[in-house]
DNA sequence: CGTTCAATTTGTCCTAGACAATTATCGCGT
DNA sequence: ACGCGATAATTGTCTAGGACAAATTGAACG
């Protein structure tokens, strides 16, 4: 294995820092320092790379980008996470159980995994499997990726697999005309798309007419789609490592392009310190999205 | 539906242009002419970011900007293909048979989209399936958008359709270990799925085992996952629309990453237009991936 | 008619400054 | 001691134009 060095462009698509940021943290605190090619531009060396990657994950957890730049690689240790989390224990025995599931992740035994979740599906229906299940493997995943016992395919595993499992159990979920009618999808940058997946399950099952959009959606684009389909809701996925600040600008901006008839939800962990606003209804857990579809439910009986 | 404006960050994700490439046509082109909000920051009304989708779409079809900005707006008929396709015309009855499943899509019938694409895999069995139906569903799918005659989320819900058929189909198959190990994804900024979803299909009939990474994957990312998951082929997509000129660098840095044990193989239409080398194997069409499959086979039994 | 070379087009990178939004710190009143 | 508001530090994104290389087109020539 050489050396490689990355120009600006594959230092942004690997790490997740823009340009801007790059070259500002260079101006500012002296690192990064890439060495220049012929040309004057930038050439990060894969060590470089691999620091900022650290500084970065260190970021999402809430560290700021000063004091990591200015700590030395003995921070590599200091990663235990900083937002103390009171973590209510659950059951133990359910907690087991979710972390023997993550072994198998951990050991890369995709058959394994998939073979114990069918079963757990199959034991507690999809709703308890949602929720009990795949919500709190996911946190759990977060966390794990957090304090740097996952790796970043690691995860990808786990989220391809999980969204195999899930799009399989929707599609056995009867068909048919039902209502509400659900546009689920994302918009454009966002492109964590488990979250979807579970409220699409539960939603389905609650006799909603879902219409999967994938992720990424423009918003000129999900107008579009929820006229032609005639939703009466458009529902949206933040995850938590979207920019907060955008958040509420963006459903504004998607407010005022919908009609006034179609309702507007935004969910997702991303949502959770998201202001309260008549914009859109926010949805933070689980629970609150078949909450918030009773109320639906209610207000258009 | 009132008239919001887009900020520069906004626009460049609704239509995939770069802040750079937005300001350099500003100057260059006098398109577009963003007014500005009270710090001098641009602000783009709706219709210039319609007008900038437009040409976007038609840039990607092989159109050149200098001239789509020159044009008036009559432009929007001109959206014939560039690209003189010999269009080599399959028997008419299935050709007939894909359109009225794509007319299921216009229609945003997805439940009848959904039951037909079954009858069609139960009636075919997996790899024609992929072969004769996906494949050229997907391509058709493409030309359709290239001449607008598919919204954005008419393909988006095509994409996601479709995805969980071939997901579905692919989990009913044999699981055990098998060979070769391939480890399927794709890097950063490249998320289509379909093609690995596809070859993967075509990889699992035909007894390999097949280790779903999702999109985006790192570059060094991927080194590892190959090295953790003691994969023989690390398997990459790009798609049509992945900046060409990249992925000869990718590659190359790739195979510096990998193993030597390691085959590389990429494919997808976007390494049809890239010059062959020793970093790794191209796969240009689907019939290439069993064909290169068999010769990986040949040289390591 | 094909091929090579030059001209044009086009995207990305560069520097460096400004400002606004967020977060931290301090001081004050209860 | 503790909550709250004001100031101060931090940090990301925007702006401006200049430079250059890669890609494409067009022209000249064999």
């Amino acid at each position: 294995m050489n050396t490689p060095t990355f120009n600006i462009a594959a230092v942004e698509r690997d790490t997740g820092l823009s340009k801007d940021v790059l070259r500002m943290w260079e101006r500012r605190y002296g690192f990064p320092v890439p060495g220049r090619d012929s040309n004057g531009e930038r050439c990060y060396p894969a060590d470089q790379v691999e620091r900022l990657r650290l500084i970065k994950r260190l970021m999402d957890m809430g560290h700021r980008p000063g004091k990591l730049i200015a700590t030395p690689q003995e921070e590599l240790t200091a990663l235990s996470p900083r937002r103390s989390k009171p973590e209510v224990q659950e059951a133990s025995e359910n907690r087991d159980e979710l972390e023997e599931l993550l072994t198998l992740i951990k050991q890369h035994d995709a058959a394994a995994y998939q073979q114990a979740m069918q079963q757990r599906l199959a034991r507690q229906g999809l709703q308890r499997f949602v929720q009990d299940t795949i919500a709190p493997l996911t946190h759990r995943v977060g966390e794990y990726w957090e304090d740097g016992s996952f790796e970043v395919f690691e995860e990808h595993l786990y989220t391809e697999l999980t969204k195999r499992l899930l799009r399989q159990a929707i599609s056995t979920l009867p068909g048919g005309p039902r209502a509400p009618r659900v546009l689920l999808t994302s918009v454009p940058e966002e492109l964590h798309v488990l979250g979807l997946l579970m409220v699409e399950a539960l939603l389905a099952l609650e006799g909603a007419e879902c219409i999967p959009l994938g992720t990424q959606m423009p918003l000129l684009e999900i107008g579009r789609a929820a006229q032609a389909h005639q939703a009466d809701i458009v529902a949206l996925s933040f995850s938590g490592a979207f920019p907060q600040r955008q958040i509420a600008g963006l459903l504004q901006q998607l407010r005022m392009i919908l009609p006034a008839t179609t309702a507007l939800w935004a969910g997702g962990s991303g949502v959770a310190r998201v202001a309260r606003s008549d914009d859109a209804e926010l949805i933070s857990t689980l629970d609150d999205t078949l909450a918030t579809l009773a109320a639906w439910r209610l207000q258009h009986s």
